[in-house]
DNA sequence: CGCCAGGTGGCCC
DNA sequence: GGGCCACATGGC
């Protein structure tokens, strides 16, 4: 199974990278021109994808499961238009803009996020891994004394309480029930909730609201409101496709924000932007 | 080599 | 409900 796809509006990179998905390893292209490619774990499949100019090209998966998972149905442009004029959104949205958010499955999503409080993305990266190659992502294979040996940190019991609810539904029940399924799971706070809803549920309205979106929330945006309040404040201003927001913002803050923050002597905050 | 990291749960008041 | 604090390690 290969083939390409004709992408707008779309970037590989951007949408591989950004942090809503971990599960991927950037291909050695030996040197060849052109972006890199990437192999994919996702939905219990292995593919191999690459970005040539304005298309996806694409092996070990079908055309269809392909732009499913990259969302290629959703329209960016469209997306921004239905947001309000804003200076900070402008600005993400300029430089990333073209990442789609991806349609995640719900088990695997959760296993990513529970992995996330407290660390750092190339952290996050190497557990999953780890945590994959010990037990393929079955709940069944996730045992307390294997979960253990793999760095997770305190992390360890989210997934083996993870793993005890869904043995007891049984996986795919455990899908069907939605994200009302994560009640009673350790580890399952409003922001882990909030990602799962966002990236594995389709929830396009959600906003999760860590470190760095509150951040920019209350700096940049001068917004003073605790979590839960920022999370309806954004849904209300964003509106139904608020997770775009919420992503561009995230994406934005971490990779141009943040270092001038740490080269302006802490006073750069908002006028140099 | 300290500091900090896509938070959360369990205390205390 | 709000304000602490430990949580277990690795990345930089």
């Amino acid at each position: 199974m290969a083939g390409t796809i004709k992408t707008a509006r779309f970037d590989l990179r951007q949408t591989m990278e950004c942090g809503q998905f971990f599960n991927w390893l950037r291909l050695d292209h030996g040197g060849r021109v052109g972006t890199p490619g990437y192999r994919v774990r996702a939905h219990g499949r292995v593919f191999d994808v690459r970005q040539e100019g304005g298309s996806l090209v694409f092996t070990g998966a079908d055309s269809l499961f392909i732009r499913s998972f990259f969302s290629l149905d959703h329209d960016p442009a469209a997306i921004r238009s239905s947001m309000p004029e804003d200076p900070w959104l402008d600005r993400a949205y300029r430089s990333f803009g073209r990442l789609r958010l991806l349609r995640q499955d719900p088990w695997e999503c959760l296993v990513a996020f529970l992995l996330t409080p407290v660390s750092n993305i190339p952290r996050i990266q190497g557990n999953l891994l780890s945590v994959f190659e010990k037990t393929g992502f079955e709940p069944g294979r996730m045992k307390p004394a294997a979960l253990k040996r793999l760095g997770l940190g305190f992390r360890w019991r989210f997934l083996d309480s993870a793993a005890l609810r869904v043995k007891r539904l049984g996986l795919e029940d455990w899908r069907k029930a939605g994200p009302e399924a994560m009640d009673g799971i350790l580890g399952t706070g409003p922001k882990v909730k909030d990602c799962v809803r966002l990236f594995g549920y389709g929830d396009h309205a959600s906003f999760p609201v860590d470190t760095w979106i509150r951040r920019v929330l209350r700096d940049l945006y001068r917004v003073k409101l605790k979590d839960r309040e920022l999370r309806l404040w954004a849904r209300e201003r964003f509106g139904p496709w608020a997770g775009y927001a919420q992503q561009w913002l995230f994406a934005w803050s971490r990779t141009e924000w943040k270092p001038a923050l740490r080269h302006g002597r802490g006073k750069v905050a908002r006028d140099a932007f």
